[in-house]
DNA sequence: GGTAGACTTCAACACCGTTGAAGTTCAACG
DNA sequence: CGTTGAACTTCAACGGTGTTGAAGTCTACC
């Protein structure tokens, strides 16, 4: 049976959601396929060709059909919901994104996309271009987070019992007891603040946690803006 | 000679700063040490220990000696500079920090130092923590993207000529001529934007950028406060 | 039908993290 | 001083990884 292109992309992001990122290896891939290990060399030149088209083939759509005549921070709120969308439709989906670190095509789309509503709110050039990477270093932030939250990637390890002179002894690793561990490690008198928003820390609203840092990022733009900032709902 | 744990850790961190974190490799640091393969896993039972310790280490002193009489909003920007520079301080640090997913002393230190000044400035529980986690996503993936754009790991590649039926040619991988590679990628009519603001992509005053983005966010926090929001000077 | 290119196989290379048993050094104690 | 036990290192291996290249097979087109 022959292979493309994108037969191969399509069974490397197959095998993410079974395996995850740590796991995600040629020969597997090539396993999955029923080929044998080198051929998916002749579609992708490396594993990092490959991870970075997985990756923009996650953000397929990611621009399309943007209103342009919805207010700037409904556009910008749309793109970072659909950012965030496409980051999380793939295990490990924000890793994987934050791992290819050149803009394809639709990577491409979404700056466009956001730029363009920015430049539209009346932002220079300068802040506009800037202000969208804000945007995106938090949704990318975000998802990478609440996707390890969900399931830790594969391994986490305790130093020895020396060669820690700062005097912590860490809990093992791995599991999704995830909030138990920092529990443990917080310290009732060194650690008031953290102990006193405890319950919020481990993000068990992950959608509502993010609306709330966006909206955030949002009304700091409007605070910004040269015009009167359209004072959000 | 012996050795002790933090002489492993910081033999560890010098050698990040040598050849980055992917050719950051167990056999390559007992080399550095002088010492036979199997000597570091006696103070750190796997990488990923050691690597976590590295991490916490890079973050020493982040929350030491903050006054905490300063207004909230210089506090935050204050804990926020502090983490980009230690964040900066090592090679990949950003990377570094983003891979170790469980916050050990230091991290936690500049936790609590956060949230704290959060909920000084009158937020509730869970804003504070939401917020800090904004602010935090904010810095590191500022300070991720800096260090990738001053020097790519080490590979990038490109497909064959087949198996992108989306149509894009990608320029090969690797060197520093980054922004050379994002203005050959952009399309005249298809980014208009993102060509309006091409000169401002690639990052050349990554400190004003990264003041930029900070004092958006704190603008937003301050637009939400309960109370009369501080204007910034 | 033959030829050129697309695609696959197979075997290897040079690494990697990790382990375990055996050996060595060192500090404390009787 | 001698012994003992723990701290620490060595050495050799295991299984796995990405990647390569030469040789082979298939397929589409002239």
């Amino acid at each position: 049976m022959r292979l493309s292109g994108s037969d191969v992309r399509a069974a490397a992001l197959d095998l993410l959601d079974e395996v995850g990122l740590d796991r995600l290896t040629m020969r597997g891939l090539a396993t999955a396929l029923g080929v044998q290990n080198g051929a998916t060399y002749w579609h992708f030149k490396s594993k990092q060709a490959l991870l970075e088209a997985m990756a923009d083939a996650m953000l397929a759509g990611v621009a399309d059909d943007l209103s342009p005549l919805a207010p700037w921070d409904r556009r910008v709120a749309e793109l970072a919901h659909r950012l965030r969308r496409a980051l999380l439709s793939r295990r490990d989906g924000g890793r994987l994104f934050a791992t290819s670190f050149f803009p394809l095509p639709n990577a491409l789309a979404y700056g466009e996309a956001l730029v363009g509503a920015l430049l539209g709110a009346g932002l220079p050039a300068r802040d506009a271009a800037w202000t969208a990477d804000t945007v995106t270093y938090y949704v990318v932030g975000h998802a990478t987070e609440e996707q390890l939250a969900a399931g830790p990637p594969a391994s986490a390890g305790l130093p020895n019992s020396a060669g820690l002179p700062d005097g912590a002894d860490l809990p093992d690793g791995g599991g999704p007891a995830d909030s138990a561990r920092l529990a443990a490690a917080l310290h009732p008198t060194r650690h008031p603040s953290l102990i006193a928003v405890g319950e919020h820390l481990s993000a068990p609203h992950p959608a509502e946690h993010f609306d709330h840092g966006l909206t955030l990022i949002i009304a700091g733009i409007a605070a910004r803006l040269p015009t009167q900032p359209t004072p959000p709902a």
